[in-house]
DNA sequence: GCGTTACTTAGGTATATGTCTAAGTATGAC
DNA sequence: GTCATACTTAGACATATACCTAAGTAACGC
């Protein structure tokens, strides 16, 4: 059972942004420099740069520096926690005792329309 | 190619709070009532009608009012959309061209330790 | 070494988020 | 009809978030 993980609570909030998936979008194809990876995002650079910085702290990107460049990459099994979680829950549900139960209700409230 | 939707940004937004994570965990059981949902959580009624209200506009849960009592459930296929978008990305990642490459610089990092 | 490039740091602002208390409203029970 | 129950609405507040500009710093490249 999934107790609370403070850890999923950075994950998903880093997901929440729609600059940040996209981000994730252009990484899932291979690692990136800071610069080609703000290119496309019509923003300020340290604006920018904070949201690289919730994707590393959400553990989803890692980067390093060489030289004056630093490269990003997707970390490796970025997703799994979030989808592990998502699965779970699915599962939960999926496996409810009075799933029937709830079937036959919706059936009869559909009949009464 | 998933575009940018901004549905998805209210579903993981919703997914990265704690609270509401607990009470989809919960969901997940089984439908519930506002009072027997809230009744674990230490905060006042009106902030935790809140986690909900985020949680239906997020898509995640539906509700329905009989008599004084508000009935919450999660909605059919809640987490489908993180899912896919998650599977996607984990897709791309691992269907690179140039992963072959990446495993061959990281041999060579390692034996240079 | 000097200018250019590629970030970084510092500091500011506006809006969103998560919480509260106090005061509704609508139902159900007696 | 009156009282308790189960939310709901309204309004306040503190912190977090998403952005900005301006001014660093630390490599390259000639």
């Amino acid at each position: 059972m999934s107790k609370y993980d403070p850890k999923l609570d950075q994950c998903f909030s880093a997901l929440g942004d729609p600059t940040r998936r996209l981000i994730l979008q252009r990484l899932a194809r291979g690692e990136a420099s800071v610069s080609e990876l703000a290119e496309p995002h019509d923003m300020a650079l340290p604006s920018f740069m904070e949201h690289l910085k919730k994707l590393e702290a959400a553990g989803l990107v890692t980067s390093k520096k060489q030289g004056r460049t630093r490269t990003c990459e997707l970390a490796p099994d970025a997703f799994a926690p979030a989808k592990d979680w998502l699965s779970e829950q699915s599962e939960t549900w999926e496996g409810r005792l009075d799933r029937f139960d709830d079937y036959v209700k919706n059936l009869m409230q559909e009949r009464q329309k």
